[in-house]
DNA sequence: GTCTATATATTGATAGAC
DNA sequence: GTCTATCAATATATAGAC
């Protein structure tokens, strides 16, 4: 599958279009000017998945990459070139474990291990989790083709594999989308909700072995939620 | 329980906290001054649900709210008097279905009820939920205190009353925790995540149906994961 | 490539007429 | 109570020296 293209909607607020037209900068090629650009997209995803586009600001952004702000203008030209960049890589990266699962494989071992993968995800790149939560929160104005788009694609393909499982009775008869979504919101969670999860299991039960926890719980949710069984 | 009080953080970028000390305003208190108070606060739920905190403006709220900006500041002297009364609010409304599991009721129907509770909310009241969820992604700069006090105190109590009806062998047993969360993710998804949800499933499936379909796939997702069955 | 200085727009908030 | 006008701070972005 080809790797998404986000397109800036340059209405954020109905004001500003005209500011689209703008010199075209020569693509970065050096070493050099692709790790200044790794750090710059490493500092605002930190940014932006906590304060959303608009929430965001270059300055910010530009000290968390430890340069001024002039200068991080100087490698991405406006601020949306840098959020459009973090949108089409995070989108690739998040979808991979859905694409992977496989419909030749048996259901067990591939939807546990597709929970797994989601989880390890949410544990690992917590913030791209965040900063596709923020997008979604606000509607999505910059990727809903994307989800109208590719993402219902591959979903649908996918809703396909899991149906073809429940007429072969391999796993309980249910509504494949749904299921599809609860795993992709149990498993977020512990990214998006992180502050709150570990809040209220508190000192105790809130530190890295929450996700060994969660891993249990939820293999154990849908395990016993969709494989038919006869304890 | 007492309602919620939500203290704000002046530190919101590190500056600005001279600002801190204002003329105090007198309580609004006639019908017509308490009808424009709820036309903003209508209002700003819409923008500040959307944006975050400080994605939102307040022109963006008093346009929304059918006023100008002064006149708007004129009931609402600041814009983090706007967020707090919202988060106090929203933060009372939002813990009511847990606050009514019943420890004496029969686990059936309480969790079940408790379940429909929760995606009724997600549908009726959309955007308190994701004001709660942008709160969350910032890292709730302004209710981690109400997280670890409150919140988590219920949750305790409320984890009680489920490992209460494992050692009876009512349910299965399983971390009573990451149960409770697993459905606040499943059903806070359907608000959260509205527009994915409604791009996916698509013109056919994505209309109000798909609560009702909701309801149905995690009543039976919950009921199969949590009870102990003999099929 | 990086900096200082600055242009320009937007933002939160206030002053003061009516 | 509501408005116009406006301030000070902050925002995105650019110019131009080095």
């Amino acid at each position: 599958m080809p790797p998404i293209k986000v397109k800036m909607l340059d209405s954020e607020n109905g004001k500003g279009a005209a500011k689209a037209a703008r010199k075209p900068r020569p693509r970065a090629q050096t070493r050099i000017q692709r790790e200044k650009q790794d750090v710059i997209l490493e500092a605002a995803l930190d940014v932006f998945s906590r304060e959303g586009f608009r929430g965001a600001t270059i300055d910010q952004i530009a000290e968390a990459a430890g340069m001024s702000k002039p200068n991080l203008l100087y490698y991405f030209p406006r601020k949306e070139e840098i959020y459009k960049r973090l949108m089409t890589s995070m989108l690739d990266v998040w979808l991979t474990p859905l694409r992977e699962l496989d419909s030749v494989g048996d259901p067990v071992p591939e939807i546990r291990s597709y929970i797994r993968r989601k989880l390890e995800m949410s544990r690992d790149f917590p913030r791209q989790s965040r900063l596709f939560a923020n997008e979604m929160l606000q509607g999505a104005p910059r990727i809903l083709d994307v989800l109208e788009g590719d993402l219902k694609q591959l979903v649908d393909e996918k809703a396909g594999v899991l149906e073809g499982w429940m007429q072969q009775g391999k796993i309980v008869r249910t509504d494949p989308y749904h299921l599809i979504f609860s795993i992709w919101a149990t498993t977020q969670h512990y990214a998006d909700f992180d502050v709150q999860v570990r809040a209220v299991l508190g000192k105790d039960r809130g530190g890295e072995g929450r996700f060994e926890d969660a891993a249990r719980f939820l293999e154990n949710l849908f395990m016993r939620g969709v494989f038919p069984h006869k304890d």
